[in-house]
RNA sequence: GUGGUUGUAGCUCAGUUGGUUAGAGCGCCUGAUUGUGGUUCAGGAGGUCGUCGGUUCGAGACCGAUCUUCCACCCCA
């Protein structure tokens, strides 16, 4: 073990049968988010931090690898700021780029820098890597795929009801039957937040909220008094708690609670509006339901918030998140550019149709036939074949090497390679190829065009 | 970032209260079978026990540090 070589903790090396795997799911969201209208964008790896710094709050620029300056950086910092090992003072003096932390926030910036080229509403979509500085655990690494789809230059919520759409498009042709398609909406969060008087603790109110099905009733109640919410306000969330039935009548006892609230009524018919058309147009595997809950820790949203759970019985986090942000390109200086976006979690997404056993056998592009080597002249014989068998689109490949015939069949078993073919002087004086079916180990006697047959 | 956990052959794992030369199964290589894999049989290779340091006459085992794995927080895909 010593001296082997190792990757950073939270990365992966992906062999041939993985890389399969993902590319079947990679194909799949493609295919459906261009099936939607998306057009694909790529952005940098890693940007100016000041794009990404102070994007995701506290908590996210802990999380955001920074790259640290090239040349002698360490030089130019003033001699007080040095001493004074302060990170967060020090930080921006020796790195000036970071890692790409999400997709949203380099797309918010194309979409800034891009304005005058962009034909709006702009519908891309974007599949790379993003990295975050984070402790790893099961199905969460350092560097991982999202798959965003994103709408910016409309408003309208038809687009939110395309995006419930397009996850229950996406997941229905991974045959990943009964995801839950939870949603929420920001405004009715800072409705109910108004209503108990936190306005002020909006985001402390929807965290300790967000963690309700985790925590429970009384730890939730604990953090929100430990956050200054006052035990009045929190005992007029009791309702909330209470929250029962179907999309339909949950809503219902939402107006009750938030009918002081302009805001709240204002989410109330956001979600209205969006459940309407979905009941109406209807999902295919997925389920849509509310859950008030729902906060996700990024600020940005303003209106719809999503968030994807894995079929019950899965332990997985959310393999899919979003929801609308009214002004995220405002940051970078462009007003009143409304957006709506969501992200597929392909690592996770990954674990999950593993654990449910849910690749088709047919994801591994694997050869269809080995040619088996006899030597030099039967293997130019062999390539002959095989130039005219590409030629037909049939992935074959000859046995580089004049081994023993028990080696390279062997070699084909292990590569799980369906047929393979013997040429030698006997066949060669025949014109014929003999053919061999490994998992039946049948053999028959072909000339090319009968190989071709038998191998297309 | 906080607390815990894991590491022995390519893989999965044994290894007694610290005591000779660290084991098994699977895999791998060779042969039985010089034109036939998957089965069988015979033989063989492969480990500075994650790394560095410490305690001890003696460490795979005990202690410390570090890296890694997984888990709970935090947060998130």
């Amino acid at each position: 073990m010593a001296q082997k070589p190792s990757i950073p903790k939270g990365t992966r090396d992906f062999n041939p049968d993985q890389v399969a795997k993902r590319n079947y799911i990679f194909n799949i969201i493609q295919t459906q988010f261009e099936r939607f209208g998306f057009q694909p964008i790529e952005t940098p790896s890693f940007e100016n931090s000041e794009t990404l710094m102070g994007k995701y709050g506290e908590e996210g620029d802990r999380l955001i690898f920074k790259i640290l300056n090239s040349g002698d950086f360490l030089k130019k910092v003033e001699e007080p700021l040095y001493t004074e090992k302060d990170a967060v003072k020090l930080t921006p003096k020796i790195s000036e780029k970071a890692l790409r932390y999400d997709l949203t926030v380099p797309f918010a910036r194309y979409v800034v820098q891009h304005q005058n080229e962009i034909e709006f509403p702009f519908k891309r979509y974007q599949m790379q890597p993003v990295w975050r500085a984070d402790r790893p655990q099961k199905g969460r690494f350092r560097e991982f795929y999202q798959c965003d789809a994103d709408v910016v230059g409309s408003t309208s919520l038809w687009q939110e009801v395309e995006f419930v759409q397009l996850y229950d498009a996406v997941f229905t042709a991974l045959q990943l039957e009964g995801v839950t398609i939870k949603i929420n909406n920001r405004k009715i969060l800072s409705g109910i937040a108004e209503v108990i008087g936190a306005s002020d603790k909006l985001i402390d109110f929807t965290v300790a909220l967000d963690k309700l099905d985790k925590i429970g009733e009384e730890k939730v109640k604990e953090e929100m008094l430990s956050k200054g919410i006052s035990e009045a306000g929190i005992n007029k969330l009791q309702p909330l708690f209470e929250l029962q039935g179907d999309f339909a009548s949950q809503i219902k006892q939402l107006q009750d609670i938030l009918s002081a609230s302009e805001s709240g009524k204002k989410g109330i018919e956001e979600l209205q509006f969006i459940n309407t058309a979905i009941t109406e147009i209807g999902l295919q595997t997925a389920s849509l339901q509310l859950d008030v809950t729902l906060a996700r820790g990024l600020n940005y949203y303003t209106g719809a918030i999503f968030e994807v759970a894995a079929p019950k019985g899965v332990k997985m986090g959310s393999i899919g998140g979003g929801g609308r942000y009214d002004d995220l390109t405002g940051i970078f200086g462009l007003k009143n550019m409304s957006g709506v976006g969501i992200s597929f979690g392909l690592d996770r997404i990954y674990l999950v149709l593993e654990e449910l056993n849910l690749f088709p056998d047919a994801v591994n592009k694997n050869i269809k036939a080995l040619f088996i080597n006899f030597g030099d002249k039967e293997a130019l014989y062999a390539m002959t074949a095989i130039k005219q068998l590409r030629e037909q689109n049939i992935n074959t490949e000859l046995y580089p090497d004049t081994a023993k015939t028990g080696k390279q069949m062997k070699h084909a078993d292990k590569r799980q390679i369906p047929y393979v073919v013997l040429v030698g002087e006997q066949e060669m004086a025949n014109s014929v190829f003999t053919l061999k079916h490994m998992a039946s180990g049948e053999q028959k006697q072909l000339d090319i065009q009968g190989l071709i047959a038998a191998l297309s």
